[in-house]
RNA sequence: GGUGGGUUCGUCUAACGGUUAGGACUCAAGAUUUUCAUUCUUGCAAUAGGAGUUCGAUUCUCCUACCCACUACCA
């Protein structure tokens, strides 16, 4: 006997770009359905004709391919994918605008097996009686007593009830919850809950109007008709969990009714309220996988505009709210398949942390080669070229162009500097000073180094440069060395006088190291140019 | 207001009912160092409060507090 085969669903709807929570809740999904061996859907669910928001489809797409979270199964007309036996597919379309025409048969059944009613009041009634209700401090609740009282089919003569269903347009299909009746629920995450239908409301399921469904109508149907196995969802559909599993009930579907887990929600990183799409980015991280550009024209940060790796936004987010239970901190996607379960997932709600996100980010940058960083910022160097003006650290001059098209020079001059960078972006300072000689120097560390008798030192010293033949670390190391040691020179001033020549400022790695990989003639003759250029600071003789 | 969910260092979190309550990020100090970093070592820092069950409670039960979600012809 095969097991019932894993099939799970991410269903976003289209009304906005995808945050950090939404990705999360997509990537357990995956994580879920690649462990067992199942099949991730990506469905669609645009029943609310009033939301659509161009782009917002493309975007989440675009942010899952850009994750590696790919589905297997669902979208198109036009999102392409589709799969499953593509041509006689069983489950398709994905989409549930396009699915329309299945819905409304369902809500009928229900109507005629007692579980649903048609209902006439109008939006304005019923929100006059919510504004009466919390005038009185209550809420009104579309419910088993005051359905009593109510334009529907419950109340209206038959007769009445076939003259309005033709003549009129507003009409919905409610759902008729039974009275007094404890649910019994079960949750992966949080185990059983039971709640008690009397404090539940009439959920509209169908809207004549548009002739879509409400989201439970269409996600108990398609989740039914996509066999899907088990749901992880947000926290936010706890509440109508209830109603589903009701709907189950009613379409006498509870045998083949998925498992349920439902998600803690991200929480705002400072003050109250859960991580939403309105943030932006005004908290100083992105809460977007990718940059997105309102229809309005404003623009939000993307992680991956601001230089994180793909794979350490997956990493991040999937620590968020779940952890293997060892202290494993780096996980790749394909590991993440084989320990995540979801009932490591923690019931309580989690803060992103932008620090350890950052921490991250510099993991994987180690972890990759030095020549994929080099590609890497290559590519950024075409659109977005060095800036050599003057700042802080005094100004540059831009000496050898050749260089910033050397893929070898640019990986060397990567390696000596991975381990101070965080982002790809980081190199541009780091490395500058490898591509432009400089024509300022650092106020700061010529006070405090060229003074006295260190200008002499150096103009020694670029003799001794001048002479070594062999121009490897290993040679030019020693050989400074020994030379300093023989003249009994402070070291220490000596190797930093040198490197406000060759750098212009107190950064970067070793210093031999520069000296190398600038290679003898540049270096000779920034140190030329320090020494014409810099004035020396005598200090003044003690009295 | 009602219903449901939640609560361990500042943050993310670990801990068969028995641990000096562990780890990571951040921060601080020290060591190393030719700068800045890195690296290494050490440190700061938590079971929301109160009852109960128990030989023993972070863990189980109840109450209180606080937080979150839901309470739409939105998802």
């Amino acid at each position: 006997m095969e097991k019932s085969k894993v099939r799970v669903r991410f269903a976003p709807s289209p009304t906005g770009p995808l945050h950090m929570g939404g990705v999360r809740t997509a990537l357990y999904n995956y994580l879920f359905a690649k462990q067992n061996g199942g099949t991730f859907i990506l469905r669609i669910e645009d029943t609310d004709s009033t939301r659509f928001v161009p782009g917002a489809e493309d975007y989440i797409i675009e942010a899952l391919k850009w994750c590696g979270i790919n589905p297997d199964e669902g979208l198109d007309k036009d999102g392409h994918i589709v799969q499953s036996s593509d041509n006689n597919n069983p489950y398709g379309p994905y989409r549930q605008s396009l699915r329309k025409d299945i819905y409304k048969k369902y809500a009928d059944k229900l109507i005629e097996n007692g579980h649903a009613y048609y209902a006439f009041d109008s939006s304005e009634d019923l929100n006059r009686r919510r504004e009466e209700a919390e005038a009185h401090k209550y809420t009104f609740t579309y419910n088993y007593i005051t359905r009593k009282e109510l334009n529907n089919s419950l109340t209206l003569s038959p007769d009445k009830t076939k003259e309005l269903l033709e003549t009129t347009t507003n009409w919905t299909i409610r759902f008729k919850n039974p009275e007094d009746k404890m649910i019994k629920m079960h949750d992966i995450i949080r185990g059983d809950i039971e709640m008690n239908s009397n404090t539940l409301d009439d959920k509209v399921l169908w809207k004549r109007n548009d002739e879509l469904p409400t989201y439970h109508l269409a996600n108990i149907v398609d989740d039914h008709l996509m066999k899907i196995s088990h749901v992880i969802r947000g926290e936010e559909w706890l509440p109508s969990l209830p109603l589903h599993y009701m709907l189950y009930d009613a379409f006498g579907w509870t045998d083949s009714q998925p498992e349920f887990a439902h998600l803690s929600l991200l929480l705002k990183p400072t003050g109250k309220g859960k991580l939403s799409k309105r943030d932006g980015d005004k908290m100083g991280f992105p809460i977007f996988p990718l940059e997105w550009k309102a229809p309005t024209g404003e623009i939000s940060h993307g992680y991956r505009e601001d230089g994180y790796f793909p794979e350490a936004f997956v990493n991040i987010i999937a620590l968020l709210g779940w952890n293997p239970g060892t202290e494993q901190e780096i996980f790749s996607l394909k590991e993440l398949i084989d320990v995540f379960s979801l009932e490591r997932v923690v019931k309580a709600g989690a803060r992103f942390n932008p620090e350890k996100a950052h921490w991250f980010n510099q993991e994987y940058l180690r972890m990759k080669d030095d020549k994929t960083l080099a590609k890497e910022f290559m590519e950024m160097l075409k659109v977005k070229p060095f800036d050599n003006s003057t700042n802080e650290d005094g100004a540059k001059d831009l000496i050898n162009n050749s260089r910033i098209n050397d893929l070898e020079y640019i990986t060397k001059a990567i390696s000596l500097n991975k381990d101070r960078a965080t982002f790809v972006k980081d190199f541009y300072n780091l490395t500058d000073f490898f591509f432009y000689a400089p024509i300022e120097y650092s106020a700061k560390t010529v006070k405090k180094f060229w003074k006295n008798e260190i200008p002499s030192h150096i103009e020694e010293i670029k003799d001794v440069i001048k002479n070594i033949e062999t121009f490897d670390v290993e040679t030019v190391s020693k050989t400074i060395h020994d030379y300093i040691e023989t003249h009994e020179w402070p070291f220490g001033k000596v190797m930093n006088s040198l490197r406000l020549a060759l750098v212009g400022a107190s950064k970067g790695p070793d210093m031999v190291e520069i000296l190398v990989l600038l290679g003898k003639d540049e270096s000779i003759m920034r140190i030329e140019r320090a020494l014409a250029n810099i004035k020396p600071r005598q200090t003044l003789p003690q009295s």
